[in-house]
DNA sequence: GGACAAAGAATGAATCTACGTTCATTGTCA
DNA sequence: TGACAATGAACGTAGATTCATTCTTTGTCC
């Protein structure tokens, strides 16, 4: 059927200026909380920074709600692919994936820290439909972490009575990296964030058994 | 010196008058943003919700800013009264005094949820000036939880790199209890919450040694 | 190829709305 | 009657949204 599925070069241009311009919006969002705050966002200002009109913004985006879900949905995506990556780069070893995915949250929080405190407006921006949205896919992204805690305790080596309350507490203590980044940084890096919060986490877990082997995680330098 | 000091019976009244619209104001704060959400408190709402009109929350506090940083003062100034107390009452076992301190500041939380969260919105309002005196009060209200874990190091019931760590993780998962509420609430009530979590922090921390005294609080029923 | 429409993209001043704040007025004791 | 408490309509402003207008691209006909 030809007919039915005719397949216009302008829409493959349009389709590609409506991706360009939503990139382009939304990292002038992410340049702008990064400078000003992330309350700092208004329309007028966003459209400023992206170096566009104000009525611009409403051809690719519905509202300000949606261009907030819209950043917040981009840090989500960056779980989505940079967490099972890691894991994957991580070997066989369940610990050595847990410790990852960790790892690989934390940075992906700490790049977009500002976005990242966003969930956590209880604003009346974003509706409740978007609301459930971003639980729902918090709840997803973090399905990772979870089947690494999981597969650390089947496999003996890790031993914990509740392994979806390990994971979220990771999942907590990344996104504590960006809401408590003030306290934080007074005192350590990124790099310690991460392997002080692993060693404290994973210390509650490990199986006596195999404490020695993980002994560089347990107690880093 | 009877002139410089002279106790007017209607001085004493206007200030218990004060203090009347003050706690009335702030209770009605408290219960519009448990009914309707935290970002639900404009003056002309809460001034309908306290029964007064607009104008008068004006005589008892400078601005709006004023009201909002009242209402978190007043959440931290029930933890520095609770979690003394709640010490107190523990005895003199370091461990026990520091699982009553946690269990305290996620009772205070739980029941000033909203208010809670209020902490985290870098909103517009709270200037510079009380954004820093927020963040030094919940410094120094954490304080307690440092001293307890420390002195459980000391006693050698404890072990562990980092006590400050340790304690602000606990702070942490206190005030997770109201920022992720609608994820807990899903499988747990806040009692179990606190003993889940007790649980997994001690076993983190808790000396070898020291680990069957405290076998109640590592694995909760 | 050049003139001429549409169609779509982009603009930004004007509009609308939701508050925070003020203050002229009214009420209430002592 | 004066001092203080309280009112709430009116004001000011920031910022989200709209829309009449202009600019640009694409397609069509001679």
């Amino acid at each position: 059927m030809p007919h039915t599925s005719i397949e216009r070069p302008q829409d493959a241009a349009r389709q590609m200026l409506a991706e360009h311009r939503s990139r382009q919006l939304l990292d002038a969002a992410a340049r702008l909380m990064e400078r000003e705050g992330s309350e700092a966002v208004s329309m007028q200002a966003l459209a400023a920074e992206a170096g566009v009109s104000v009525g611009l913004i409403y051809r690719y985006f519905g509202s300000k709600d949606d261009v907030l879900l819209a950043v917040i949905v981009q840090v989500l995506e960056a779980f989505a692919t940079q967490v099972p990556r890691a894991i994957e780069a991580a070997g066989e070893d369940p610990v050595r994936r847990l410790s990852a995915a960790f790892a690989a949250y934390c940075t992906v929080i700490d790049e977009h820290r500002h976005a990242a405190v966003l969930t956590y407006r209880e604003s009346k921006s974003l509706d409740p439909a978007g609301r459930d949205r971003i639980k729902r896919l918090e709840v997803e992204t973090s399905q990772p972490l979870r089947d690494a805690v999981r597969s650390g305790v089947e496999s003996g080596l890790l031993r914990t009575a509740d392994p979806d309350l390990v994971a979220y507490n990771l999942l907590l203590l990344a996104h504590a990296w960006a809401l408590k980044h003030w306290y934080f940084e007074k005192t350590m890096t990124l790099e310690a964030y991460i392997s002080a919060q692993l060693a404290l986490a994973l210390s509650a877990i490990v199986a006596p058994t195999s404490r020695r082997r993980y002994a560089d995680l347990l107690s880093p330098s």
